[in-house]
RNA sequence: GGAGGAAUGGCCGAGUGGUUGAAGGCGGCGGUCUUGAAAACCGCAAGGCUCGCAAGGGUCUCGGGGGUUCGAAUCCCUCUUCCUCCGCCA
């Protein structure tokens, strides 16, 4: 186990998702915060584990002390020159108890810790209670649908008549949920990830980060994915080395265990990574095209701020991934998504929904998320304001999105500059990436 | 892959079984002095868990885990990371 036990937690090992002592005193109030998230019988479990858990070791502690105190008489005995003998005979029965009671906590410990790890991160007041996706809220719309005096195609006809979109070539080679981009398909791909980069790094003032592409269990752990989602991801054989499933992953643990200066704060982070997701249990769902694919390219957004700048720097984080939409005039809803919707650490999710007129539909492309202090208690990410007598360190809030997925925004483009001929016109923006204005009915770039 | 070496508080660095949660230095914070600053001097400064209304107490933590011992930063095992050399490789 990643965050294995100690016989007491430590610093090291003590890995929580939400407070101990503020379940604890909040209990009922926090109980009703989750009703839409979880099974509230993780939470009875957790209370009556560590009830038991703190009994056992305030009665270790007061072994340990007594263990302590004749350990400093057997010192003091052999200072002036005496054996100690009985004492010795005394201490070495208390070591045998202590053992014993080490194993009791041990366990307790663990039960404790299985509990946490099943609760999910409380929603923050302005989210908008709901079982699901219907109790989401949309905020904003913006852009116009392309009208077109043609049925619009989805981007698997378009692509692979194109030439620059192959399925059949990849699930040769992988499987399904697998796709080979080629000639212009390749070289979209590989701009728009340039021009989001660049527009978050000298625009919204990211700093670009190139992460490795695995991570091992702790990582996974400190934002989340482990231990409840481990069905989601792709583990390397005889290994601890995971594929990332999200850039999210790296970059918010980059900063584990330190402790961050006031003036460090707010960190700004823009990686472009590939993600691999396992998509077990999505069978049937988006199979066709490269909605949902095994691998897919994302630029993603990472913030560790301040716990009283965090709401702040989400609607900051949303928009910087918005403008990428703008930019490229891609017309998208912006959602809040209800408590019963948010992923597992969230408080607060915005997703973007980008409009795709050759499905008709409005698809995530997007999910901005304040995770407050869930993550950084996970990953021990602290800060401290300033050093000195009063300066208590405290967890950091951390944010993401995706800004964008890069795979979606690749198809949004092809399905709304979509052209009657089968070719497709290059945003304003990519041009300079691309050296073209458009793909043509061949998926030549002219 | 093979052979050696190392890991101590924000940083550097002492410390090979018994007031060492940890010397000393640097850096930090507060103060004295100063018109102000610097220098000098004085003082304060780790985290987790737990008991307690509180004041305060206890316990654990010297890379992680385990062991020996009445007692471990110090001894043993193991894992991880870093450094040096050899081999291999983009």
């Amino acid at each position: 186990m990643w965050a294995s036990g100690r016989l007491v937690p430590t610093a090291g090992t003590a890995c929580i998702m939400l407070d101990r002592a503020y379940l604890r005193q909040n209990f009922e109030d926090v109980k009703s915060r989750l009703v839409d998230r979880t099974d509230l019988g993780v939470l009875d479990s957790f209370s009556d584990s560590d009830a038991r858990r703190r009994v056992a070791v305030t009665r270790i502690q007061t072994l340990q002390h007594q263990r302590n105190l004749l350990s400093s008489k057997v010192a003091k005995a052999r200072r002036a020159g005496l054996d100690a003998l009985d004492i010795v005979k005394d201490a070495r029965e208390l070591h045998g108890e202590i053992k014993s009671q080490e194993h009791v906590v041990r366990e307790l410990d663990e039960e404790v810790q299985r509990a946490l790890n099943r609760i999910p991160n409380l929603p923050h007041e302005t989210v908008p209670p709901g079982r699901d996706e219907s109790g989401n809220l949309e905020v904003e719309r913006w852009g116009e649908p392309p009208r077109f005096d043609f049925p619009p195609k989805p981007h698997w006809d378009l692509g692979v008549d194109m030439g620059i979109l192959d399925f059949e070539r990849a699930a040769k080679l992988a499987g399904a949920r697998f796709a080979v981009y080629r000639g212009a398909g390749a070289k979209l791909e590989r701009a728009l990830m340039n021009f989001m980069l660049d527009l978050h790094t000298s625009q919204h003032g990211y700093t670009e980060v190139l992460p490795p592409f695995i991570a091992n269990s702790k990582s996974l752990y400190g934002t989340g994915q482990l231990p409840k989602f481990a069905q989601d991801l792709f583990k390397l054989e005889s290994t601890d080395y995971w594929l990332v499933p999200t850039a999210e992953v790296p970059l918010t643990n980059l900063h584990a265990g330190e402790t961050l200066a006031a003036e460090d704060l707010p960190i700004s982070m823009a990686a472009f990574t590939p993600c691999f997701r396992s998509e077990a249990g999505s069978y049937g769902r988006d199979v066709r095209g490269v909605i949902r694919q095994h691998q897919f390219q994302k630029v993603e957004l990472v913030k560790l701020v301040k716990p009283e700048d965090s709401y702040a720097q989400l609607e900051r984080l949303t928009s910087d991934a918005e403008a990428v939409l703008r930019r490229l005039d891609l017309p998208y809803r912006k959602v809040l998504l209800s408590s019963g919707d948010m992923g597992f650490s969230a408080a607060k999710t915005y997703d973007l929904e980008v409009w795709l007129p050759g499905l008709g539909v409005f698809k995530e492309i997007s999910s901005c998320s304040n995770f407050e202090a869930f993550q950084a208690r996970r990953a021990r990410i602290r800060w401290r304001a300033k050093r000195g007598p009063k300066a208590k360190s405290r967890f950091v809030h951390t944010l993401n999105g995706s800004g964008l997925a890069i795979g979606r925004t690749w198809l949004a483009i092809v399905e709304n500059y979509q052209q009657a001929d089968g070719g497709v016109v290059i945003p304003n923006a990519l041009r300079p990436y691309l050296g073209a204005e458009r793909i043509d009915p061949e998926g030549r770039l002219v």
